[in-house]
DNA sequence: TTTATCTGATCCAATATTGAACCAATAATA
DNA sequence: TATTATTGGTTCAATATTGGATCAGATAAA
């Protein structure tokens, strides 16, 4: 149904790798039996796993197979690369780790044009009309919050988690769970947040940004 | 009822693109299903998008489709990039934050054969002698912490995390702060955690890895 | 009226996928 | 050792998908 299917194929056959499939002995199927796999012909996969030798996480060899490259597991590159899967429910749990704590720092650390910015995230998500340009400004909202915060390190882990949460599987997630009822709730949970880092209250900020990322939590996964 | 017209179809295609749709993969549905999707005549969709390739949002290759321009442009690569040149300060924040958390889920998370594995590192790092040797075998007690918890992402950050600090600014630093009698300390508070693990007790080991990050920060910052 | 836009349709050109056949290198087996 | 089976490499013609282009008619605004 869908076109560049070569495309799509390595993608997955990528995502495969990198969560360590076929590690114990380094093979991939042979094309004949991934071909039935996926239900699409021979040349299609080896299109495929062409694009796979050409960046260099594959070698093939005649009569023997197609073999993966040894690659280091505990690489940056192969640590993001895993990180990629990661679960909404996982996510869920390690943001509300860590953007109470950054909400705190931004409470006692942020300067005043910082803030400024995050309210100004914070209205215009309030006026977005439809849902694609909310959940922007949502997590632009988000975004400024850590950037207030003085850490650098905790500012680039939630740059991961933001890519992370950009791609495709959790945009249709965020779709589903999408409604305005629960638009106008984040804007209040946000103008919560907002005033607590407006007070520089830290303890406010903490638990602000706690409770909605429980309320988020219950709306994204249902329970 | 305003009608849709190209301009206004270019504006909504701009705010999708924007808010993050077809980053994935980078490409955008064939012009014939837009025109579906919008309920309008293809040649619309045309003019809608020539607009986008016009200002450059957009290329068109006949035959394999329509792809953004604008590759994601806080790209995972430039994030870890920047993070490798995390502060030590920051790096222990963050861990204060993180692994209390892991070592909680570990109480309750944790198989005996998980325990066994921490109890080990433990062990081994109690006996070593040298300065690297104990170095290894300390990181590698956190790290079997960490795979307990059930959490993949937050392994996979400390993932992140163990590797940032193999490099070498951070080695010559643990160098230098390294003595027997810090060795004897973090020995024992190891310890600490492990009986609070072995007991199930997560309000417990949360506390005894924080004491003991305390200490660490203490040494490795000299504060 | 004039002008611009949208519609619906048709055809073209570039690229992708299919399905098949056959080759060459390697592995497994008799 | 000789034979057979497996596996990647190559090529080809047919079909499908996708953007490019054009045209006649309808609709709406200046």
């Amino acid at each position: 149904m869908p076109k560049l299917v070569a495309n799509d194929i390595a993608a997955v056959l990528k995502k495969r790798i990198s969560s360590g499939e076929w590690l114990e002995d380094g093979r991939m199927p042979p094309e004949r039996d991934l071909a039935v796999e996926f239900g699409v012909a021979r040349n299609t996969v080896r299109r495929a796993v062409g694009f796979l030798e050409d960046d260099g996480t594959v070698v093939r060899h005649v009569g023997r197979g197609t073999f993966l490259t040894a690659t280091n597991p505990d690489s940056i590159a192969a640590t993001v690369a895993r990180m990629e899967g990661t679960s909404p429910a996982d996510m869920m749990e390690i943001r509300q780790l860590l953007e109470p704590a950054a909400a705190a720092f931004a409470a006692t650390n942020a300067s005043m044009a910082e803030l400024n910015a995050v309210r100004e995230a914070h209205q215009t998500a309030c006026e977005a009309e439809d849902m694609p340009n909310f959940e922007h400004w949502d997590a632009e909202f988000h975004h400024r919050v850590f950037a207030c915060c003085r850490n650098d390190f905790l500012k680039e882990i939630h740059n991961l988690m933001r890519t992370i949460r950009n791609q495709s599987p959790w945009f249709e997630m965020k779709k589903r769970s999408f409604s305005e009822e629960r638009r106008q709730t984040y804007c209040s949970e946000h103008q919560t947040i907002l005033d607590a880092l407006l007070h520089r209250d830290p303890e406010s900020a903490n638990q602000a940004m706690l409770a909605h990322l429980k309320t988020v939590e219950r709306n994204l996964l249902g329970r």
